[in-house]
DNA sequence: TGTACATCAGTGAACGCGCGTTCACTGATGTAC
DNA sequence: TGTACATCAGTGAACGCGCGTTCACTGATGTAC
């Protein structure tokens, strides 16, 4: 590896980031990060000021990938406030289960600096898009009777647990082989269409 | 502390209850726990064979003060199936969010032997209380038309996800000063009596 | 009741390890003239 | 186009730290006779 490589930061980024998915943020060492990214220990320096440094970079594009993800299925779902809601939460999971890492850093925030200005900016919009898809579902009939709130963080509990559960590998072993589409479909099935008034 | 203290695999099992409810279980360190317990750091070795066996016996305790909490619900609860249902919702809820350290490890399971029999004997047991509590409000009425495993996830998890958003201090700051007691409540109604049959 | 001895349950020094961070250094690059 | 020089972005040695585990040791206890 050359001196000057150029995009060090970005790939000691994206190198952090995979390791975060992979072994989850708490074991996550700067010098491991430069050891894969093929730099000598001291040079993720220049780039982060310190570990934390890093893991706040990590977690808001985490919070940016939520996004983007979240924004192409609502694209995806049409305009109906429910068919939406649906596919927020269908993505919300599978989203959460295939990348952990993020997840678990957001709620891991004494290893990183949740007030930084772009971290809070992302997962601000991160609730947002959620918190609207809710609300417009609602509007088209969805839990009509619910303090708006309650029905936002009901509906949230129960797609981060059963993500949670999942990654804690505390389903599939006691409950034989769970097939993940078909779960995710029944509890959203139970959490939003089946609180359709008429 | 004079040599033979008598009780001494009890204090570090103690200890590191504590300390792991304090600090999460992958901060747990022997010296620390053997500092805590007043002992020198090559202590804990003649009481537990490594640092996995001490958490494989935290993680059991921890299982079975689960079971202990729910029974104690259970049995003021009354006879009504869905009122039994509730009131161990509440206490499960309540229970992690009081006791963090227990539910973080049970679902940390590289960091103990999630094997072991005593520990997946407590872990069944909690699991099998669940489960009939669930399946007993199913048969007064709860969510008729739904699979009983796809319902019992679904309620596990938003139990689990609503536990670990107010833990990962996700909902609190975004949302105001919300009150964990009417929190739970009104998640739980949304859930559980909301869903009962005529 | 007294004594020799085995066993138990601690101590504390030592091992090797990986960590985050600092720092003098040097090779690579870009800019001024 | 060529050259001097400043700046940038790496290297790798060094620091002090806490960790898990091992081990020779020793003080305390209990048991056999």
């Amino acid at each position: 590896m050359a001196y000057h490589h150029g995009d060090l930061r970005r790939v000691l980024l994206e190198t952090a980031a995979q390791m975060v998915e992979a072994e989850g943020p708490a074991a996550l060492s700067l010098r491991a990060v430069a050891r894969r990214a093929g730099v000598s220990h001291g040079a993720p320096a220049r780039h982060f000021a310190d570990k934390a440094a890093l893991l706040t970079a990590v977690a808001t594009e985490g919070m940016r990938a939520y996004h983007g993800a979240l924004t192409d299925a609502l694209r995806q779902a049409g305009d109906s406030g429910l068919a939406r809601a649906r596919a927020a939460a269908v993505t919300y999971v599978r989203f959460t289960i295939e990348h952990p890492g993020a997840s678990r850093l957001a709620s891991h925030r004494e290893l990183f600096d949740a007030e930084d200005p772009a971290f809070a900016a992302a997962e601000q919009a991160v609730f947002e898009l959620v918190r609207s898809t809710v609300a417009a579902a609602q509007r088209e009939g969805l839990a009509g009777d619910v303090d708006p709130t309650a029905l936002l963080i009901a509906i949230w509990s129960t797609l981060h647990g059963l993500a949670m559960l999942w990654l804690g590998g505390r389903l599939d072993h006691r409950l034989g082989r769970l097939d993940l589409s078909t779960l995710i479909d029944q509890v959203v099935d139970f959490t939003i269409d089946s609180r359709v008034a008429g």
